[in-house]
DNA sequence: TCCGTTCGTGCAATCGATTGCAGGGCCCGG
DNA sequence: CCGGGCCCTGCAATCGATTGCACGAACGGA
């Protein structure tokens, strides 16, 4: 078994422990535990707890936090579960949740499932065996049975970004129907009647709920949301983007614009769009969803609903937190505005596609 | 103090511990654990192991972390910290780091430090304070002031993607000066002579060899690595691009040829093409380096260099596991050859510049 | 038959904290 | 002056594993 211990200037230094700490104090480590323990530091009166704080501070003491959790089982970690790193919506929340949680010294553990429902239980597992104090899972679904577990062994647990349709779990989500709402107006107002939407899944809160908004805000600009108009993706990428669009464009030819549920499937519009020799916004016009980094960058660059996903991140960070020092915390449902950017790939309507084709 | 224990069908089950596992088992703890550990399993007959596992199987048993911890010293945590988990090289980095953990049962605690320094410090010693095992450094300058102290101390690292001058360190890292010599001796066999070079920060391994990748790439192809066509930007910035590149043509308007540092500097060099009305390639080619997502979306796509970023990451965790497994492990020095991805940024100059302007 | 060796298992200390409980000192009132 | 109560601090058990050491059984040889 090695000796707990650093290499400090060159020499072998055991590590300082509580004890090392009231002795030096002069105090029993019960003494010395509570001084330093914040919760309990006003049962000490000031000039032992001074002599704590000083003998603790000139010995670098850091308390165990191995011993400090197997004695009151609370590791002062979470376990944070997304679908992949790679999808550049992730990184901003992650460094919002970091932040939240860096005052409070909880440390947060990522794990990636590739929406794969397996490797998801397999990280879930994990992840209690690891005795992880909470969980913030970017992975639900709209009927999820990893969810419902948490919820049954009264796991603490925020959703981030999707939610589930049972209301009883806490989350932090985006105005999925509002943020639609925002890209069909800006269509509408530049004139464009026929709007196509490429959805997302609807087996996921992010895909139903854009969806719907696209629906509503149709009916509330007093235009037509027609089936025929609206296409489903399997997934929310570039591929299904293509293969959407390319199957939409088989039932109709006749729309001005295409509501996409999401960046990648915007961007799917755009290979379909120069394969087949269709021009945006010439031709047609396109929006996102979520103005990932670079969409700036594109030729034309890409009209988006940007989302606020670092508050995101921070804020289901707080959640977790009010639950997990507070106890039993009430259910907390978090609605995040989004806004629109507004960018080349939507113009008016051309004189030529406003008559159909 | 919380009972340890979880609801399982919505009753309260007390955590299951070895002891209960030995219990049932009839045999003592010790014997337990001595089964359970794969190292120590020899040491007990097949029959009574074999009450052993199952007894440990009927009751779902899974042993505390903590307490294997707190008597061991091994937490079978490993820190990584990088500059930024928005920079979308380090996603693939982090997604190889953490497959590769996975089957030994390491876990990657992350932290970001936006290339500040005393962020870095804090993070190092709360790393050092979760009790790591050991650490995978994507922040290291050439001359590192956090490297040396792991180093006084012993504690097992790796740094990847950037290392440092001194050579008794391990690291996995791109190899920089033969991905400049590619993209120099592309844009070369294109007919290209008077090339530019805009470097990254010469205090990072990575701005330092690419720089002298292209000296030695030009030298090689028999052309003249001018110092007036070579810039150096502050940081891997599209910004610092962006000056550096306007500042380069103020010393020099006759070069046909960008190789930048990175991608994001060569985005620096599109925007200021754009601003100043230049055309990519017709007026000058520009390559770049990492091979970041999306720069086949760019207009024009930007010629580049890949860098195998997942299998860096896989590798790196596999030399700090050989390290943590085997004690005292050498030294490691790992290189990955990266290759160049041509796109439409490069193309012969025109007859135009080819004279010069 | 008896003793020595070997092999397998049990005993108990230990890691480094937290915390309920007990006890001692001090202050104040009778 | 003495006793009771109230803080404040110390004692010791405890969390759940690992591991050096000791002990007992079984076996073989004399």
């Amino acid at each position: 078994m090695p000796i707990a211990g650093r290499y400090i200037c060159g020499m072998f230094r055991p590590r300082v422990t509580l004890r090392d700490v009231a002795r030096r104090a002069r105090v029993h480590t019960s003494t010395a535990s509570r001084v330093l323990n914040p919760a309990t530091r006003e049962l000490i009166t000031e000039p032992i707890a001074r002599r704590v704080t000083t003998a603790a501070e000139q010995l670098g003491y850091q308390p165990n936090p191995n011993a400090y959790s197997l004695k009151t089982n609370r590791t002062r970690t979470v376990g944070v579960i997304i679908p992949d790193i790679a999808n550049p919506v992730f990184p901003p929340i992650l460094r919002g949740i970091e932040d939240a949680f860096a005052e409070s010294g909880y440390t947060a553990v990522l794990a990636n499932t590739d929406n794969d429902g397996d490797r998801e239980g397999t990280i879930f597992q994990e992840m209690l065996a690891r005795r992880v104090d909470g969980l913030i899972l970017a992975t639900a679904r709209r009927r999820d049975p990893l969810v419902d577990r948490c919820l049954l062994e009264k796991i603490p647990v925020v959703l981030i970004n999707r939610t589930v349709d049972r209301g009883d779990v806490s989350f932090v989500v985006n105005d999925d129907t509002f943020g639609i709402g925002l890209a069909v107006a800006h269509l509408a107002a530049m004139g464009h009647v026929r709007i196509a939407h490429l959805s997302g899944p609807l087996t996921l809160s992010t895909g139903f709920s854009r969806h719907r908004g696209f629906v509503r805000a149709m009916k509330k600009g007093g235009l037509r949301a027609e089936p025929k108009r609206i296409g489903v993706c399997g997934g929310f990428t570039e591929s299904e983007g293509r293969r959407a669009f390319l199957e939409l464009r088989e039932r109709d030819r006749t729309f001005t614009a295409v509501v996409a549920a999401n960046d990648m499937i915007a961007l799917g519009c755009y290979d379909a769009a120069r394969e087949i020799g269709l021009r945006i916004p010439g031709d047609f016009s396109v929006t996102g969803f979520n103005d990932m980094p670079f969409l700036d960058k594109l030729q034309p660059s890409l009209t988006t609903v940007r989302i606020p996903h670092y508050q995101m991140g921070a804020q289901a960070a707080r959640t977790l937190l009010a639950r997990l020092n507070g106890g039993l915390a009430a259910v907390e449902h978090v609605t995040l505005l989004p806004e629109l950017v507004a960018r080349d790939s939507t113009a008016a309507p051309s004189r030529r596609t406003r008559r159909g084709r």
